[in-house]
DNA sequence: CGGTGGGACGATAGCGTCCCACCGGTGCTCTATT
């Protein structure tokens, strides 16, 4: 048992701190008495520490699961340059020698990161079983519960490879999960809920208010934004639920408006994609018209403001999506436009044609060919190759099935509420209570709420030379031309 | 659901109208062959 003094000695000395965030003691502690542990914690509540503190104490590796690698690279990246340099990334992106290089001396890396496909991958697992795993932690957890059953079932295999590991502590980490996800990711990851610790901590984001605002039309819904969105102050995203809507906007409000606007969705290659993002967080763009592609991973402290031009699958999606407002605790918006028949975009991208269960078991004895399995065969034939039953894959698809519409029910009772805070309606949602309402808090209690976040009334009607003209490269040669002639 | 593109059709020579079908979001992989 290591106290709480050595505790606070590692952390400084390691990490450079003087004292522990909230949540932060309680979930190392657990998972240094071996408990398998959930921690919901806010972001930018230092959620990385409460794996890599446990690193330095315990003896053997840390084995990090991670949804992109972007986010793989960045965690690298950032233990590099803290000087720790035995880390490594176990992905698609190792090939060939280097490999094999690696996986033969996987004792030696302290911290290995590595995705849900990369451990479906048998060579992979074998060198992963010949070393001491003294931590799995799976990051950004929710994913287990979001992505697992349609989009990335290697998800759902997380819970065998770690039996195959011989079921090392566990340490789950994310920053939203209702009551619900949190007992579907301890099920999927083959947990007992009674034996998990749960270190949680509130969603509630004082800083950020929630608006919404119903139109009869996508028309006026158009029209409504690009006004808006002369007005508003600051940096913001906009979420669409199509690639080309929000292309197509992006280059409107370019146009149409004095901020500098792109698009980002999976369909722009990376490399452009990691340049609208650097240029976002340089300020020399403004605006991002997004699909759900955009977010994970962005930490810019100064998003005044997240717009839905469409409403996300589900009201955790929007909290997540809406929280990377404000990280700078000023204030910020969260407005959610809404036209009736938008909920059916979400419907129809999440539909799935199931098949019984019988006929999942005849294809899995090869008494019918596969593609009688409909559109998604490749998905049914991945499971069966898994140990899944006909009788399992229709239970877990079924279950999706009623959650997307129990979702959808959610969303619909937030945007047509006009009487319920709907601070106090999204807590709720997430198994809390609201304690104090901060003011200002939502459109349902303060109806002129968007009008906060418009530009203050320029007293000077002469227009300043737009920051936007000039990239940063350009501003600084200006800066320094400045300087020269002030030395001359 | 709502928007769009293609094809058929009608009434009449270059075009309007209607209907139907289709589409719509997230990321990992590192394989064999040019």
């Amino acid at each position: 048992m290591i106290s709480e003094q050595r505790l606070l000695t590692v952390l400084n000395e390691e990490f450079g701190f003087s004292s522990f965030r909230e949540g932060q003691l309680e979930t190392i502690k657990a998972v240094l008495n071996n408990h398998d542990t959930l921690a919901v914690l806010p972001t930018g509540g230092g959620k990385s520490l409460l794996y890599q503190l446990p690193g330095y104490l315990l003896p053997g590796s840390i084995l990090i699961v991670s949804p992109l690698i972007s986010l793989m690279q960045d965690q690298v990246d950032r233990l590099h340059r803290s000087g720790e340099k035995r880390v490594l990334m176990i992905n698609g992106q190792l090939t060939g020698k280097s490999r094999r290089q690696a996986l033969s001396k996987l004792s030696t890396f302290k911290f290995i990161f590595t995705s849900p496909e990369s451990l479906a991958n048998p060579e992979i697992i074998g060198a992963l079983k010949m070393i001491k795993i003294s931590l799995f932690v799976v990051d950004e957890a929710h994913c287990i519960s979001q992505w697992g059953p349609d989009f990335r079932p290697e998800y759902l295999l997380l819970s065998s490879v770690r039996k195959r590991l011989d079921l090392p502590t566990t340490l789950l980490l994310t920053a939203t999960a209702t009551p619900e996800v949190r007992q579907d990711v301890i099920q999927k990851m083959g947990l007992q809920a009674e034996a998990v610790t749960q270190v949680i901590r509130s969603v509630n984001r004082s800083n950020i208010c929630y608006a919404v605002k119903r139109f009869l039309s996508t028309n006026e819904k158009e029209s409504y934004l690009i006004e808006l969105v002369n007005e508003l102050a600051g940096a913001g995203i906009i979420y669409f639920a199509s690639r080309k809507l929000a292309t197509q906007f992006a280059e409107e409000l370019n146009e149409k408006t004095n901020k500098v606007v792109a698009a980002y969705h999976a369909g722009i290659p990376s490399l452009e994609r990691y340049r609208i993002q650097q240029q976002f967080m340089d300020n020399q763009i403004q605006l991002i018209c997004a699909t759900s592609a955009f977010g994970m991973g962005i930490d810019k402290g100064d998003i005044r403001f997240v717009i839905h031009f469409h409403q996300p699958a589900n009201l955790e999606s929007y909290v997540q999506e809406v929280g990377r407002a404000g990280r700078d605790g000023k204030l910020s918006l969260a407005l959610l436009l809404y036209c009736p028949g938008d909920e059916q975009i979400q419907r129809t991208l999440n539909y799935i044609d199931l098949p019984d269960s019988n006929l999942l078991d005849a294809v899995s004895k090869k008494q019918q060919p596969v593609n009688v399995l409909g559109d998604n065969q490749e998905l049914f034939t991945f499971y069966l190759q898994h140990g899944y039953n006909g009788k399992m894959i229709f239970n877990t698809f079924e279950k999706r099935q009623k959650n997307i519409d129990n979702h959808l029910r959610w969303m619909a009772r937030y945007v047509n509420n006009t009487k319920i805070c709907r601070r106090e309606m999204i807590l709720n949602y997430f198994g809390e209570q609201l304690k104090e309402t901060p003011a200002p808090c939502c459109d349902v209690t303060e109806p002129e709420l968007i009008d906060k976040f418009k530009h203050e009334p320029q007293q000077n009607s002469e227009p300043l030379p737009g920051v936007s003209e000039l990239n940063w490269q350009a501003r600084l040669y200006q800066l320094f031309n400045i300087n020269n002639n002030k030395e001359n």
